[in-house]
DNA sequence: GTAATTTGACCAGA
DNA sequence: TCTGGTCAAATTAC
């Protein structure tokens, strides 16, 4: 069923049937309990219809819909790609690894652009991909350490929301090409997608580290959340993979900010501490889906809608252990958490989507 | 003043 | 011809 599925499909999949499960059994609840009023009753059947229509339409575009959404290289690990780096150029073209010294086209170059969107177009792409919930801090650098630069936007054909276009703040200083593309998920408005094309070749973008890096732009933006009074919260949750296969490259550690006070997970030895060390709390592997494992070289983001309960997603008895020691960072917003961390029992009261729910920032972003 | 973002236009590929 | 990706001038923010 799951064949042609990527991991972000896994996941949306999961995702609604579990929040389908949840309601179906709210109903239930709902029709033995005394105090039943017909109108939750309709409630939850609404929603637990919406759910599975999701989940059908989910399954129905399959890896299609990840191919065009998202990239080649988001399937499941069964189908993951090895991909070399990309070239990058400081004009924007990508080259071969073995020719370093290619000469970057120039702004204003007179070399036919097209030679170089041919080769941009025909090159293998490597990517990753991240989702993040909403809530965030889309418009920036989604939270991971290199800074970036938005350089476009584009309506996408079919889909609701524009594709926003980053390139690396230092493509031209250190001629570091990698791009990302953002977009909200058609298919869960909780969701953001984040394609990541391209290695980072600047020093700032490279130097990654899972636990704090911090660089220009995202330290102004934590700057002006903090001049707005704002919190930060971070639920991030990365994987890498061989593919990057570079080992401790993939700690890019991708995240993303939004208003609230930070709960951080830890990924360490096949568990998942709650990022308050002073606390600790132990998270059970199983808790993570079953798509979330380090065979597979994206670094994905798990993503919690208002209504989504953390114990909605599908979990695995068996994430692989981490060999590398790398630690990989889950975290989560407590304001949307209203039960304990450890047991990652975290329920939310059902809410349907209301884009004016939505902080200011996504909403301005898509717009 | 500098850097980042927005947005319409351009181009290649399908 | 349509669509996605990128460019670059204009605009905005810092």
């Amino acid at each position: 069923m799951e064949k042609g599925l990527g991991i972000q499909q896994k996941i949306l999949m999961n995702i609604e049937l579990k929040q389908g499960q949840d309601l179906a059994n709210q109903l239930k609840k709902q029709l033995y309990s005394p105090k039943r009023s017909v109108e939750t009753c309709e409630f939850l059947v609404t929603r637990l219809l919406s759910s599975y229509e999701k989940a059908l339409s989910i399954l129905n575009k399959g890896g299609a819909t990840t191919k065009a959404v998202v990239g080649c290289s988001l399937g499941s690990p069964g189908e993951k790609k090895i991909l070399p780096p990309p070239l990058i150029l400081k004009s924007g073209a990508f080259k071969l690894e073995d020719d370093p010294c290619t000469s970057p086209r120039s702004e204003k170059s007179d070399e036919p652009r097209k030679n170089v969107l041919k080769k941009r177009k025909t090159m293998t792409q490597w990517s990753e991909q991240v989702q993040v919930p909403l809530g965030t801090g889309v418009e920036g650098p989604l939270g991971d350490e290199s800074s970036w630069r938005k350089y476009g936007q584009k309506n996408i054909f079919g889909a609701t929301f524009p594709r926003a276009y980053y390139r690396c703040t230092y493509r031209n200083s250190q001629g570091c090409l990698a791009t990302k593309q953002v977009q909200r998920s058609d298919e869960s408005l909780s969701l953001i997608l984040v394609n990541y094309k391209g290695r980072h070749a600047c020093k700032k973008g490279s130097e990654s580290s899972a636990r704090s890096a911090s660089c220009g732009n995202e330290e102004k933006r934590h700057k002006t959340q903090k001049q707005n009074g704002e919190k930060t919260n971070n639920f991030r949750m990365c994987h890498k993979t061989e593919e990057l296969g570079k080992g401790t490259e993939v700690e890019r550690s991708p995240s993303f900010t939004f208003p609230s006070t930070i709960v951080e997970f830890v990924y360490k030895e096949n568990h998942f501490y709650s990022g308050d060390t002073r606390q600790n709390s132990f998270i059970d592997s199983r808790y993570l889906p079953s798509s979330i494992n380090q065979e597979t070289s994206e670094c994905s983001y798990l993503s919690l809608s208002p209504y989504h309960n953390m114990n909605n997603f599908e979990f695995d008895q068996s994430l692989p252990s981490s060999e590398s020691g790398l630690t990989e960072i889950l975290s989560a917003p407590n304001s949307v958490t209203n039960s304990p961390i450890g047991d990652f029992n975290i329920s939310l009261d059902p809410v349907d989507f209301n884009p004016n729910n939505f902080p200011l920032d996504i909403l301005e972003f898509f717009s």
